[in-house]
RNA sequence: CGCGGGGUGGAGCAGUCUGGUAGCUCGUCGGGCUCAUAACCCGAAGGUCAUUGGUUCAAAUCCAAUCCCCGCAA
């Protein structure tokens, strides 16, 4: 079939199999990504990985501060006239004037189920609600927030025990699968376009710190829903004394008898990790992260700081 | 020169402010006890206190520089 001509919009990682997808199939005249960054130790300035990937490849590379306002780069945009634009995790809102540029709009690859858990982190919020199946929707764009119409669903079954960044890799696969196929009836005029309904909608906003937070009170699957939700940031933590203590490798026990334990008590403290009441069961951390130090098993962490049967967490 | 935390026997920590021959918990090894234990008792081995230089009668501790580790700025 004839490749078509494509703007491609995205910043992170999730983005990357797509855009692989797109300068395999079609022909990507245009890469939109964030601006570079200060990031990392020391603060030096780095490249979102879709605007490495497009230098590396050769690829024509905008990345605007100001969309709307980018006379230079909204000229170009229509001067390349693209078919189709596509989005993937770009981070920001596209003005009308970028979404009519290209002849068939913009499609946007979302990592959920359309019309749930719109917004900026659908596969954090599956986990943390404890989802059994996700998807991704490729979608038509509008300026709304994730409101377009449907175009293609796909579906697929979280794996037990995966986490956001285990599923986001999947995702971003099966994204990239989706969108080629979309393309690919938009090319023949066959793409379906169906309305969100919206009285489903659910949001899944950014994720803020307090997200990580262990919340005790609740079940020891909830809580370790979260714990693989916040995976990727900003990571699972609770609170010790004055300091935060990270947890990075945490299991469930929902059957454990806490007996009369308060959540957050300390039930043991061996070499099997250090088990915790929840609401209901119990979690055993295997290993933590305080704050300064590296990664170690959790029973060392309770060892030098005093930590024993008993103590209550935060 | 963005901000901050840290490097002390195999592991995790205390001691550093108020210099004066190294401590706690765990592990390891040997022995003992118990039907049994993420249990207990007795004993032992194991440390140039990151590195280099300085101050001092004396430095893990004070000063300077260097190396390495970690966190935050989505």
């Amino acid at each position: 079939m004839r490749p078509l001509k494509v703007v491609f919009f995205g910043s992170p990682d999730f983005a990357l199999p797509t855009l692989e997808a797109l300068m395999a199939r079609h022909e990507v005249v245009m890469v939109v990504a964030q601006p570079d960054k200060p990031a990392g130790r020391g603060m030096r300035v780095t490249a979102p990985p879709v605007a490495r990937l497009a230098r590396e490849s050769g690829l024509e590379l905008w990345q605007p501060t100001r969309l709307r306002s980018d006379e230079a780069f909204l000229s170009r945009l229509a001067e390349v006239d693209a078919d189709v634009g596509v989005t993937a995790a770009y981070g920001r809102i596209l003005p009308p004037r970028v979404l009519s540029a290209p002849r068939h709009g913009v499609l946007n690859v979302h990592a959920s189920l359309l019309p749930r858990y719109r917004g900026a982190a659908p596969i954090q919020w599956a986990l943390i609600r404890g989802e059994g199946e996700t998807g991704v929707t490729i979608m038509q764009t509008e300026e709304g927030l994730d409101t377009g119409p449907i175009r293609l669903q796909r579906r697929v079954a979280v794996e037990e025990g995966e986490d956001a960044v285990a599923l986001s890799a999947r995702l971003a696969r099966l994204g990239a699968e989706a969108l080629v196929e979309a393309l690919d009836l938009l090319a023949e005029g066959t793409l379906p376009l169906t309305p969100q309904d919206d009285s489903l909608a659910t949001h899944a906003p950014p994720l803020e710190p307090e997200d990580g937070h262990v919340r005790w009170h609740e079940s020891a699957r909830a809580v370790h829903d979260r714990f693989r939700g916040v995976s990727a940031w900003p990571g699972t933590s609770f609170r010790y004394g004055d300091e935060r203590v990270k947890v990075t490798a945490m299991s469930p026990d929902p059957g454990l008898d806490t007996g009369e334990a308060q959540p957050g008590t300390v039930l043991a403290a061996g070499a099997g990790g250090v088990v915790v009441a929840t609401g209901s069961g119990a979690v055993s951390l295997a290993s933590v992260k305080p704050p300064g130090g590296r990664v170690m098993p959790a029973r060392d962490w309770a060892n030098g700081r005093g930590v024993t049967v008993g103590t209550r967490l935060g």
